[in-house]
DNA sequence: CTCTAAAATTTACGCGCGTAAAAAATTTCT
DNA sequence: AGAAATTTTTTACGCGCGTAAATTTTAGAG
């Protein structure tokens, strides 16, 4: 049985822990705890353990490890429409945070499909995770089905609330983001109508009070315009209510404020096919702008003016308050919401 | 102990299966084959087990269950880049597709980085999968260790080929597609020149190659542009080389066939940054196309002509063959390649 | 060099379920 | 009705690892 060292010996495949603990001359408990927390060891075995791990190449059974444990080192990351680059963006913060901690991230997609969501949320329940990061649907989730959710497994909610519901809730401040993008509105043209989203999470109805009140606060008349719609393809939405809209005289005003930036791409296209310049300079016939400064909001033509939701921050947040919470275990304390402030991107669109 | 019948008893919370063996009065091996195959059962017992299963809300532990089966349930599903809308609605598809035939679908994203999607296969390894959809990165892929998982595990690959690796491949044939809109264009105004992706995955070469093909059998002079980059930012990409190239007095012709939508779209915000008009009209100083139908393609200003690839058309044939796979188990047969037709989509900007 | 705290080993049990084999019960067919 | 085929039950073992308790070894301090 000749072998050149550099590989593992005559690439013998290693069945369990058992027998990498007799190969690498180490007892099957401390691998185990190893494997648990690699600096729970002292440094000089830890070192033999890893140069054993190059030659043999072991991996412990991941069922098996989790069997019995009462805690998973798995961590659920559930968004209700990965579809969106937005999701996409934060899921992805969220992932590699999780794995730079040792964790092991595990995305699940809601598609905006109330049962999805249940039956994702049952999923996960019997993969015992360690937390779980929750961004609901919103109107469109079963409020019990969550809540009972919540009280068995760690979890934190962000970008969409939902009342005393989870250990916490990370996401955007309306109440500031959206009177910053009204008053850079009015003080550049007219005051803006505001051009809305469909229900389909409580962010919607905050925006709205949020401009209500702006709007009230500054001395200008609201103009509501109130789109409907219950799937998830908001560009299209926009694009189709807009096209309504601008067929029929358009909007109260020549300012559009958009209750978030997929909407606005949707009547950005919705102008762009009826001929109707977009943009603050002379000759444009409306200014639009958005919420969130999506991915893509960059790239519509003109640029969208929008305000930028704090991905990093929230991301960032979520997992550190979810980590914390795993730390403790017991002493829960009390819910904390966190809100972040929205930047003002100018770009050309308003 | 009373209880209304409706719940679980005195809502007691069954530990294992033997325990809800006991309580449905069934035994436990029947319980098991039942959760394996509920078909695999007598149409009786499958019903008194799901009468039980009401009653008392029983799921088995899903370590425990897959520790000793030779095959999980689970399938992986691999994307490059779930940021990118694209593989998002793939991913969405082929997800749906994986829960209505009874399997455990589980996505991961490469984020574009080749340790990324080792890591990614190792993971998949040791979740003994029972086979997994493989959209690899292509260029940026570690060839070696793709094709050593692929030999352990049954893997289809889709959207992105590796030569001999997998069982086998689904995509779109831009022999077909590229040609079909080069031929559009040369019909409809200028032959085109074509705006190259950077070469991230073997597509971009086989467009390029289509591209020259379809030029020189229709006798125009092929005019490539090649921009450089490796991330794959490609609206950004677009955005930036295209500004280069149009600041330096445009495209050798008037018409650009990029290789593929998003970098269409960074291309037409380039172009509206200029105030360069964009589309087929009159007064329009360039047109552009695209390849894939992103779905943001629609929602471009002007809304962007392109080839479609056919989304569902690719992700039913993976999880068919896949499935089938999974059922031959043994007489894999040849590796089989299967390539969907493109369709022209005729919008405004070419 | 001894003492002590920390870490590793030995030993042993159990988790929840897969699965095999033989026996018993049920269904289906002639 | 009885025989054959299918399904279920009984019994029993093992998977790979977590984890606890008692023991031994090791490291670091005085």
């Amino acid at each position: 049985m000749e072998n050149d060292g550099t590989e593992d010996m005559g690439s013998h495949k290693i069945k369990n822990m058992e027998e990498f603990a007799a190969l690498s001359g180490i007892s099957r408990p401390t691998i185990s705890k190893y494997f648990h927390d690699p600096g729970s060891v002292r440094q000089s075995t830890r070192q033999r353990i890893e140069t054993a791990l190059e030659r043999f190449d072991y991996r412990p059974n991941l069922y098996a490890m989790n069997q019995n444990r009462r805690l998973t080192k798995t961590i659920g990351i559930v968004v209700p429409y990965l579809a969106d680059p937005f999701f996409a963006e934060i899921a992805r913060n969220l992932e590699r945070r999780c794995l730079d901690a040792g964790f092991w991230p595990i995305l699940f997609s809601s598609h905006g499909e109330q049962k999805l969501e249940c039956d994702i949320l049952d999923s996960l329940r019997s993969l015992k995770p360690a937390g779980v990061l929750l961004a609901p649907l919103g109107r469109g989730s079963d409020r019990k089905a969550v809540t009972k959710f919540c009280e068995d497994v760690p979890t934190v909610l962000f970008d969409s609330n939902i009342d005393g519901v989870g250990e916490a809730f990370i996401g955007s401040d309306n109440g500031q983001s959206v009177p910053l993008i009204i008053e850079y509105l009015c003080r550049t043209g007219a005051p803006p109508c505001f051009f809305e989203m469909p229900p389909v999470n409580p962010n919607a109805n905050k925006r709205r009070n949020a401009y209500l009140a702006a709007m009230e606060r500054l001395g200008h008349p609201p103009q509501i315009v109130r789109v409907e719609g219950k799937t998830w393809d908001f560009e299209q939405i926009g694009y189709d209510r807009g096209m309504e809209v601008l067929r029929r005289g358009g909007f109260a005003t020549d300012t559009v404020l958009c209750s978030n930036d997929r909407l606005a791409i949707g009547l950005i296209a919705a102008a762009a096919a009826l001929s109707i310049p977009v943009g603050r300079e002379d000759g444009c016939q409306i200014r639009i702008a958005g919420h969130d400064d999506h991915p893509f909001s960059r790239f519509t033509s003109p640029s969208l003016t929008t305000v930028a939701q704090d991905y990093a921050a929230i991301s960032n947040k979520s997992v550190e308050v979810l980590f914390a919470l795993i730390e403790a275990k017991e002493d829960a304390g009390p819910r904390e919401e966190t809100l972040f402030e929205g930047k003002l991107v100018m770009r050309a669109s308003a």
